[in-house]
DNA sequence: TCCATAGTTCCAAAATATTCGAACTATGGA
DNA sequence: TCCATAGTTCGAATATTTTGGAACTATGGA
C-alpha cells in the first residue's frame, strides 16, 4: 500500500498549525474530521470546489501535521492527528475543535 | 485623547486569530505581551525590523482583535484582549500561550 | 483489457501578504 | 516655535497563496 509523506510531530510548528487553520475551508475540513471521529474520504469531506482545490487544502493540512492520510485502495483516508498534537501543543487543538461551529 | 478601532468581540472570527498567529513574528509579540502582563509600547517589542514592517504586524494583530492599543502621549500601548477572547473561544488563546517559547 | 473512480500534480492566472523606504501625524519638551 | 520621538500611512517591489482546468496515476471492477 502506497504511503504518503507526513512531518515527524517532532518538526511541526505551532505556526504551520494556526496557518492551516487560517483559511475557512480548511477549518471546515477539521472540523468534519472532528466531529465524525473517524477516518474519512476526501470525497466526504468535499466542499463543493475543484478537485484540485480540495487537494491544496489537505496538502497544507498534512505539511501542517493537522491531518495524516492513508491510502486504502482507490481511497484516501483523512485523520486529525489529534492526540499527537495535543501532547506536543496541550489543549490548543481540542480548545479550537470546542469553537467550530460547522456550517 | 485619539483611539484606535478595534472589532468588537462579537465580529472577531477564529479563522482571523489562527492567521494573525500564523507569523512568527506577531507570535513573539503576542508571546511578550502576555509573558509581561501589562501594556507594552511597539517600541518594547520591537524586532529588529523597520518601524513600518513592525506597524503592519501590529495592524494585523488588532484586526484579528488579538491586540488593543491605546494612545498615550506620544507612545501607543499595546495589551492582549486575552479575557474576551477567552470568554469567546474558551482555551484557545490561553493555551497557544503556554507553548510559545520566546527567543 | 477497458473503463470509471479517487485523488494528485502541473500550470498559469488572480488575489493577498510581506517588506521597507519615504513621507506624514501627533505629542511633549526645550 | 522648533525639534526629536513614536508610530502610522503610502507606494511599489517581491513573494506567497488560492483557484481551477487539464493531464496524470493508481485501483478495482466488468
Amino acid at each position: 500500500m502506497r504511503q504518503i509523506k507526513h512531518p515527524a510531530i517532532e518538526q511541526v510548528e505551532l505556526t504551520d498549525i494556526m496557518y492551516a487553520l487560517s483559511d475557512p475551508a480548511r477549518m471546515e475540513i477539521v472540523g468534519h474530521l472532528a466531529q465524525a471521529g473517524r477516518q474519512m474520504t476526501c470525497g466526504e469531506l468535499d466542499l463543493n470546489r475543484p478537485k484540485s482545490s480540495m487537494s491544496h487544502h489537505f496538502k497544507i493540512l498534512r505539511a501542517a501535521g493537522l491531518v495524516e492520510t492513508v491510502i486504502d485502495g482507490k481511497e484516501h483516508l483523512n485523520s486529525l492527528r489529534l492526540a499527537e498534537i495535543e501532547q506536543k501543543f496541550p489543549g490548543v487543538l481540542s480548545a479550537v475543535l470546542k469553537t467550530i461551529k460547522l456550517p
